[in-house]
DNA sequence: GCGACAG
DNA sequence: ATCTTGTCGC
């Protein structure tokens, strides 16, 4: 039973939304808490998380969740958790914290309690940060939510407060040579919001990082490029292979039938050419030669104060910080 | 009708 | 997000 689409929600409830939005955007904090994100190689730093959400093709409520975090400098994944679920609300630009944090909060919940040693010190958000219509994305609500260090990296340039893909923004883009260039990305009112970043000497297409929380723009964009392997970092790349191998797996044998052939002749054809290239064929990484060679609080008053993130202590702020689920249930028309 | 559109 | 085909490079 996919159902089908979830329709726009009325007004009132994105009225609702950037209230919320304006509520926790008051408790980002925008700079560095942690001693590692100060040093030039990062070290204290052993644990960066992944977080991504793969949907059912023909299924716009079912979905995989994984949480997925990677050792450092290894990048080696140390634990990863994959759930179905069903999602509550639908997508709309602005606002797919409220269709997807929830459910990654959750994940978050589940590690603390599994495995509480494995808690990351960063989590690297699939989408933007401060980089954002109310200047609150997915990266800055889970982070704040979680009270754990976040930061955006998105795939494409969300236009908000001045930002667009003009031509002088695609010159820019055609000047960043090696693969570490970044060009930082100014908002109308003067503030960089985010910083470019061609993550890959063969990826056209940079990544756009922001600011999600307790992290400086300047250490996030380090962070994102210390993990890149390919285009995307691989903290994301992995929680995204993962889930949609897990859907794989699940649906496999059921799924869209008409869908299903098409499906196992793809399969074949990955099997059929193993090692992949370096290359990330123009701008998207979802190559089937991209595999790697492996399968693969209260924050009220912010203080100047670093914290440590891998602290257990800080945990149980989270879990008082309220999801109300009413917010995140889309108020479809009746 | 046209442009926008994170995932 | 998801789907699609081909192409380049090792």
């Amino acid at each position: 039973m996919a159902r089908e689409g979830a329709e726009r929600p009325p007004e009132e409830t994105l009225s609702l939304w950037k209230r919320e939005q304006a509520r926790l955007k008051a408790r980002v904090v925008d700079w560095d808490t942690e001693a590692w994100q100060r040093d030039p190689d990062f070290s204290g730093l052993q644990r960066v998380g992944g977080v991504d959400v793969s949907f059912v093709e023909g299924d716009s409520v079912s979905a995989c969740v994984s949480l997925v975090v990677l050792s450092y400098p290894e990048l080696e994944v140390v634990y990863e958790e994959c759930r179905m679920v069903t999602l509550t609300a639908p997508y709309v630009s602005g606002f797919l914290a409220f269709r997807e944090v929830p459910f990654l909060v959750e994940a978050v919940q589940r590690l603390q309690e599994k495995e509480p040693d494995l808690m990351p010190q960063v989590l690297l958000v699939d989408g933007n940060g401060v980089l954002h219509h109310q200047g609150f994305g997915v990266a800055c609500h889970l982070g704040v939510l979680t009270d754990l260090p976040s930061v955006g990296v998105a795939k494409k340039l969300l236009q908000v407060d001045g930002l667009e893909k003009s031509d002088l923004h695609k010159e820019k883009i055609r000047l960043l040579r090696a693969g570490e260039d970044t060009f930082p990305l100014v908002g109308g009112s003067g503030v960089v919001l985010g910083m470019a970043l061609k993550s890959h000497d063969h990826s056209t297409n940079p990544l756009y990082v922001s600011v999600g929380h307790r992290i400086s723009l300047e250490a996030a964009v380090r962070l994102t490029r210390a993990c890149c392997r390919f285009r995307t970092p691989e903290p994301v790349r992995q929680a995204d292979i993962r889930s949609r191998e897990y859907i794989r797996r699940t649906l496999g044998s059921h799924g869209p039938p008409a869908l299903r052939q098409e499906r196992i002749q793809k399969a074949q054809r990955s099997e059929a050419c193993p090692r992949g290239g370096l290359g990330e064929p123009e701008g998207e990484d979802r190559s089937p030669q991209d595999h790697s060679p492996d399968p693969g609080a209260e924050l009220d008053e912010p203080s100047e104060a670093p914290r440590d993130s891998g602290n257990l202590k800080n945990r149980a702020v989270m879990m008082s910080v309220s999801t109300d689920q009413s917010l995140y249930r889309a108020k479809n028309t009746p």
